[in-house]
DNA sequence: TAAAAGGATGCAATCGATTGCATTGTTGGA
DNA sequence: TCCAACAATGCAATCGATTGCATCCTTTTA
C-alpha cells in the first residue's frame, strides 16, 4: 500500500537519487531515464513523503497562523473566513500548506506561536492582531523568525505587513457626506489607541479640513465596539449637539446602534441625519435603511498576507515590505 | 541556536536514545539521569523537532480540513470560524495540529484531500459537507482513510460523523408555534434531497401529527437559501393560500425575505403570522421584529468532530461513531 | 589514439528523531 | 561464590526523502 521512492527505483532499476531527482525535473537526467522513472511512479501511484522532504530539506512548506482569542468577538465579521480563504488559496499555488491553532487567550497566543515555532512545523507566522505593545511581534523579532502582520504596526520599518486603506476610506466617506451637503459630521471610532483609529481619524479630520470645515472636538468620540455602545454614544451625543447631520462610525454594529439611537431620538434616516458603517457585514444589507458602509476585502488581505511572507522566507533580503488593500465604499439608503 | 537531540546527549552524557526516553518519561530511565537530563534539556532550551518526529512515528499528529468551496455562500454565517475554533481547542489538548486548505470548486475538494492524505502530513480528515452522492466519502471509505463527516450522511452505520439535532430542533420549534395556538404553520426548507433537509422536516411533520393536526403538502415548500427566494416564495404562498398563522423556515436568511413578504402582503408579525429561522446569525438579533431563531452550537460540533476522528485514530476498532449535539430554540418578537 | 571534458548516474551521509536488541552493572538467591 | 534476573543504558537500524562527491561511460579535441 505505502509505495516509497525506493521502491520507485527498484522497479525502475536505478538508484533513489535519481528518482529524486526526476521528481525535480533536474537537467542532470536523461529524458529517457525521466519517462522511464515517470511511468513507474504513475504505474505505482508514487507520491512523495511530505514529511520526509521537510526533514531533508529544513524546511516544513507550511505557515502558522494563531487564531487569536479576539475571534468570539468577532463572529458578526465574515473576515476571519475571507482571510483564511485568500491565504490557502494563495498557498495552494505555491505549495504550501496552513497549520491553524487557536489561542484561549491573549497570553496563550505566544504559547502558540513558540510551540509553532520551536517544534518546526512551521516556516513562518501569520499574526492577525496588532497590539499597542506587542509581546508576539516583539518575540518574533528577538527570534528573528519570518512572519507577517495584518494591520498597521508600530515599527512598521522594521517589518512585514499588510492593511487596508484606512486612511483612504474614511477619507472617501467624508468625502462623500460633504458632497452630498453634510456639514456637521461625527465620528464615532474605537479606542484612539489602536493604530487602525488613528488611520481613519486621520482620513476623516483630512477631509473636513480640505473642505474647509471645522474640526470639532465635540464630535469625536471613542467607543467599545457594539451595538449598546454606539446606541448609548449617540443618544448622548445627539442630546448635547443639536445640528449633526451625519453620523460616521467604524463598524457596523455601532452603526445600528447609532441608527436606532437617532431614530429614538425623533430624527429621519437618511432625510435628517446620514449615518454610515465599516466592515459591509450581512446587517449593512438588511437593515432598514439599508446602510452605507466600507468593504473590507479580507480575501486579498489573506492573499497578500501570504504573499509576502513567502517572499520574504524565499528571499530573505526583504526584511521590510507591505502591502496596503483598497476598500471599496458601499453606497446605501442610510446616506442622502 | 538549533539544538538537537544530539546535543542533549552529548551535554548530558548520554547516548540519544536515553534522551528520548527521558521526553517520554520511559520507566526504563533512572529518576538520576530524568533529572540530569531534564536540566541540560532547559538550560539549552531543546524543543523537539515534530517534523523529525513525525517521521520516525509514522504520524503527523495532524488532522486535515479542507475549506469546502461553498464557505463563500456562507459568509453570513459564523458557522465555520466557529467550527474551527472548536476542532483547534479540543485538538490543542491532545497535542495535535490543524492543516487547513480550501478547494477552488467542489471537484477540487478531492484533490485536495488526496493531496494531503497521499504526502502523509495528515492522520484525519474532517469533512465538512454531505452530498447526495459524494465522492470525497466514497474515496475515503475505499482507501480506508480515517476521517469524521459533518452532517448525517447516507450510510451512516459505516462511518464517523456528528451532526446537530435536526429533527428534535424542528420539533421544539413546531411544538412552540402550537402550543401558543398557531395551527396553518407552514415549512420554509432547503432541498429536500439533503438529509438536513429530510431531518427538519420529519420533526415538523410528527408534531403535527403529535397534536392532531394536518400535515398539508401545499404548506410545505423547497427554496434556495437566500433572502430573495424567501421573499418569493412565501409571497407565492400567502397569494395561494389564506389561512396561514405561521411559517418556519430553515435559514435566517430566508426568514428574512419570508418576513418581508409576510409584511408586503399586509399581515403583522407575529399577530398575524409568526416567522421562525434557524442558525441564529447576527440578522436575527438585529432584524425588527427580532427572530426567532435556532442556534446551532458550532463549536460544540467541531470539538465532537474532532475527539470522535482523535479516538478512531488511537483506536483503530471503532469503524463507526457518531455524536448528536443539542440545538438551542432563541424565542424572540417573531413569534407570538 | 590518448587524454580531457562532460553528461548521467550511483554511493553514502544527512536531516532529527525512535526503538529493538545487545550490553553492562548490580542485586539476590542457592 | 557463582549465576540468574533484572534494571539502566547504548548501539545501530530505521523512517523517506535530498545532495555533494565519486564514478563510469561517451564524446570531443589535439
Amino acid at each position: 500500500m505505502k509505495v516509497t521512492i525506493k521502491e520507485v527505483a527498484q522497479q525502475a532499476n536505478v538508484s533513489p537519487s535519481t528518482v529524486s531527482r526526476v521528481l525535480k525535473d533536474s537537467h542532470m537526467i536523461s529524458q529517457a531515464t525521466k519517462d522511464k522513472v515517470n511511468e513507474i511512479i504513475n504505474q505505482l501511484g508514487y507520491h512523495p513523503n511530505e514529511i520526509a522532504r521537510s526533514l531533508a530539506n529544513q524546511s516544513s512548506q507550511t505557515l502558522g497562523l494563531v487564531m487569536p482569542a479576539s475571534v468570539e468577538d468577532n463572529f458578526v465579521n465574515p473576515f476571519f473566513t475571507q482571510f483564511l480563504l485568500g491565504v490557502t488559496q494563495y498557498l495552494e499555488v505555491h505549495d504550501y500548506s496552513l497549520l491553524l491553532s487557536s489561542a484561549k487567550n491573549e497570553e496563550d497566543e505566544l504559547n502558540q506561536i513558540s510551540r509553532a515555532i520551536n517544534s518546526k512545523r512551521v516556516d513562518g507566522i501569520i499574526l492577525l492582531t496588532v497590539r499597542e505593545k506587542d509581546n508576539n511581534i516583539n518575540y518574533l523579532l528577538e527570534n528573528n523568525y519570518p512572519f507577517v502582520v495584518v494591520g498597521t504596526p508600530a515599527e512598521k520599518e522594521k517589518m512585514l505587513w499588510v492593511d487596508n486603506d484606512n486612511k483612504k476610506a474614511m477619507r472617501e466617506v467624508t468625502e462623500n457626506l460633504i458632497l452630498s451637503g453634510h456639514k456637521r459630521i461625527a465620528f464615532l471610532g474605537g479606542s484612539q489607541k489602536l493604530q487602525v483609529t488613528k488611520s481613519r481619524l486621520i482620513g476623516y479630520k483630512e477631509t473636513l479640513k480640505k473642505y474647509g470645515l471645522e474640526v470639532d472636538r465635540n464630535l469625536i468620540l471613542e467607543v467599545q465596539f457594539s451595538e449598546e455602545e454606539g446606541y448609548r454614544a449617540t443618544n448622548d451625543l445627539l442630546k448635547k449637539v443639536k445640528d449633526i447631520d451625519a453620523i460616521i462610525t467604524t463598524d457596523d454594529l455601532i452603526a445600528y446602534g447609532s441608527m436606532r439611537a437617532v431614530k429614538d431620538n425623533g430624527y429621519l434616516i437618511p432625510q435628517d441625519i446620514s449615518v454610515t458603517g465599516f466592515n459591509n457585514t450581512i446587517l449593512a444589507q438588511y437593515l432598514s435603511p439599508s446602510l452605507t458602509s466600507v468593504e473590507i476585502n479580507a480575501i486579498e488581505l489573506g492573499c497578500q498576507a501570504a504573499k509576502i511572507l513567502l517572499n520574504h522566507i524565499n528571499d530573505n533580503k526583504l526584511k521590510n515590505n507591505f502591502h496596503i488593500v483598497d476598500t471599496k465604499l458601499m453606497m446605501r439608503d442610510s446616506t442622502k
